[in-house]
DNA sequence: ACCTATTCATAAGA
DNA sequence: TTCTTATGAATAGGT
């Protein structure tokens, strides 16, 4: 129906496709429609464009899930109690995973030991001791980054106390200057006018620490 | 599309609203395959018939209940119960719960802790150290145990000699008294009638240690 | 179910 | 997207 017969097969053109798709969805939902008034019929119509962009239909004074009810009745097919019976057991698996996992955490935090016997309290000793053990050597890291931080802090802070010293060398010859100036102009005004300013050499050193 | 215009209304003629009813339930099953086939469209379509008679459609490939998953998630709109809901909320917790425990696990075994910062890495070898603690106590109450129950074997085996040896006595003089009767009569007939049974006075010492 | 006059849906183009 | 329109499809009413 329409200009030209057309084999019913994908459209390629996207574009054809998208005009085409809207035109038979406004379509097949005024059929849906008319077919309810016309027929007293109930209808339940949902469609996804390639796009995953959803329409739906639903016969007026019906709810989706009535409708839903009713097919799952009649057609025997299990439509959420299957979904619920797969919740259900994922429900349960993960459940005594979790359990699992509360008692190796409560043993290897010292806890519910008693009943354990020597060959299992040995593996959860060297658990904790392989667990030090790394902890430790990150530790390490750590004070060995300190130290490294501590290190280039010190060494700005001589450079700091250099630039420090430079600049009061420079003040006194300026205030110096200042003076024998104002000497000679009869008044003393101090001038706090710095030659440069102090920028820290490693600015977010600390940061980069404390982060750790 | 037919003899003559009809207005979009209930048919009241039964026989001509059931047939009409079956002929546009035909056209509407047609365009919704053609639908998917020309648009690579989903399409789900329930219809009952006023006599409760259904007939659906559910594009190829897929699931109604996968399209009605689809629909739950893009409308918002809750098609299962609200159990069904309390589940997938419990099912929520619980892994989200899982996935802590997971971490806290793995990195009290001292994996996927590069980044963690000081506090929580001092933390952990707390813990770790609490728990060598423990596991320790427990260890040397059962060398504890095990030295007691040495102890305790190495009486019974003195108490076992000396009855062997109070046995082996017994013995001597019976065969002694025997041999001499086997002289009297002509005959020797050694015979190995113990006067009194070995018992072990702690029965069940080495089985409740290996129980530990 | 089939037939067919008629109305409707829509493909292509703008 | 919307409008137009020629054309093929759907279908109402009759058999």
């Amino acid at each position: 129906m329409g200009r030209g017969k057309i084999e019913i097969k994908r459209i390629e053109n996207s574009s054809n496709r998208q005009v085409t798709y809207s035109k038979r969805r406004n379509g097949i939902m005024k059929k849906a429609k008319e077919i309810t008034v016309l027929c007293d019929a109930n209808v339940s119509l949902v469609i996804y464009a390639s796009s995953g962009k959803m329409h739906e239909y639903c016969s007026p004074s019906t709810k989706l899930i009535d409708i839903l009810d009713r097919y799952q009745k009649q057609s025997g097919k299990r439509l959420w109690d299957a979904k619920h019976e797969n919740l259900s057991n994922e429900l349960d698996r993960i459940k005594k995973e979790n359990d699992r996992m509360q008692i190796e955490l409560r043993q290897l935090k010292g806890e519910d030991i008693t009943s354990l016997h020597y060959k299992e309290l040995m593996a959860i000793e060297e658990a904790l001791d392989n667990g030090l053990d790394s902890i430790g050597e990150k530790l390490r890291e750590i004070v060995k980054m300190k130290e490294k931080n501590d290190k280039m802090l010190e060494e700005e802070n001589k450079h700091l106390k250099y630039l420090l010293h430079q600049q009061e060398m420079a003040m006194d010859d300026n205030v110096r200057a200042e003076m024998e100036k104002t000497y000679q102009q009869r008044e003393f005004q101090p001038q706090m006018s710095f030659p440069f300013r102090v920028q820290p050499s490693q600015p977010n050193l600390q940061e980069r620490f404390w982060n750790c």
